[in-house]
DNA sequence: GTCTATAAATAGATAGAC
DNA sequence: GTCTATCTATTTATAGAC
């Protein structure tokens, strides 16, 4: 997309980013399937192809990969998802909008979410709190959506909080299953999904 | 319940069988809060007071503790649950009764089934194969039913597959934040999400 | 059924050459 | 930036006494 076939030569530091970002992505991949404390730093430096000593010239630690694989899943969404809830119109169009954008993005960052969800334990408790803040931070956003569309009439549920943990459930739980069910589309499921939540669930008669 | 206060003894097979329980109960609670593979069996055998040799006694190997753990939310929950959508009334009826029981099954087993949605990796194949088994049972019978209903002309969804994704992952997501939201009620949930479910989600008009 | 003692393997991380 | 070599700690699991 931004770089075509060309041959621009890469500057040093650009190469050293991509190494890292070639490790976290790999690192994704392995810990989704067999666990992060099973894996050791010698089996993600073999997916790379270099020595396991070799990582610690690009991460400190083993954990700080861990970190920057949640980080893809928490700060990230919250960067790119989020401003759409920032948008002119209405609470129920906006809301519409956020799922596309949520939905969409865990299609394209499918393995880091599994490793988010479940491998909270083995960060450090600094590093925890940190993602857990980003999370909690979301779902107020969506909470606050919700309520705000409850205020406005469009929504008709009778509890705004309640209303976003079925969302925000709803909607983390895709990561799970799109990838072995491919009867549906990607936009099967996104357009899917706005109708059962923001319409059906939450009531709203016109997501203009 | 079953005992009240009487000294019943009881013989050695059960109390046997009552410290394989407490450590299970135990290791669940340990696992959630630190990740299996961050766990050693010294840490369990602290936490019921023995050595961490004793621990071979009742278990073979670590991995058969989580095992354990594992069929409290799957195998437990279907053989619980699944009867309510045999007994007799409409489709919208017998889901809104299932939805009643896996919340309250989630809320008695709710360590455990947090360790159950992140530790899979860290079970054997065999044992794998098994827990998902369990898993996607429960999955099929949710959509079949959602599938009746439509038949039935009770849901008015457009896809049976899609829409018990979602119910299924509202419900599991329950799990992972009633323990730390304790201004609903366990009931205010059960039915509020009975409503947002089968009612408002589906489009039943009538529970009964 | 629980203990002490220990085997055997593997992990994360570091030192220092190239 | 990657390598070889290695340290140190820790883990699961076993042997055998009580």
């Amino acid at each position: 997309m931004s770089t075509p076939e060309a041959a621009v030569p890469l500057s040093r530091q650009a190469r050293t980013r991509l190494r890292r970002e070639e490790i976290v992505t790999a690192s994704a991949r392995i810990f989704a399937d067999r666990g992060y404390a099973n894996v050791g730093m010698r089996e993600i430096a073999d997916a790379v192809g270099i020595r396991g000593a070799s990582l610690y010239h690009h991460f400190p630690a083993k954990e700080e990969i861990l970190y920057a694989v949640c980080l893809t899943v928490t700060r990230e969404p919250a960067e790119e998802n989020l401003p759409v809830l920032d948008a002119p119109g209405t609470p129920a169009g906006r809301l519409a909008m956020l799922v596309r954008a949520h939905l969409r993005h865990l299609n394209r960052r499918q393995v880091e979410h599994l490793v988010g969800r479940h491998e909270l334990a083995s960060l450090t408790p600094g590093h925890r709190e940190e993602i857990d803040g980003h999370r909690r931070y979301y779902q107020r956003r969506v909470r606050d959506v919700v309520a705000a569309g409850m205020r406005s009439g469009e929504f008709t549920v009778p509890d705004a909080q309640l209303a976003a943990f079925a969302v925000c459930d709803m909607l983390n739980g895709f990561s799970g299953w799109f990838a072995e069910d491919r009867r549906l589309t990607l936009e099967d499921v996104v357009e899917g999904y706005v109708d059962l939540i923001v319409r059906r669930m939450l009531g709203a008669l016109d997501l203009t």
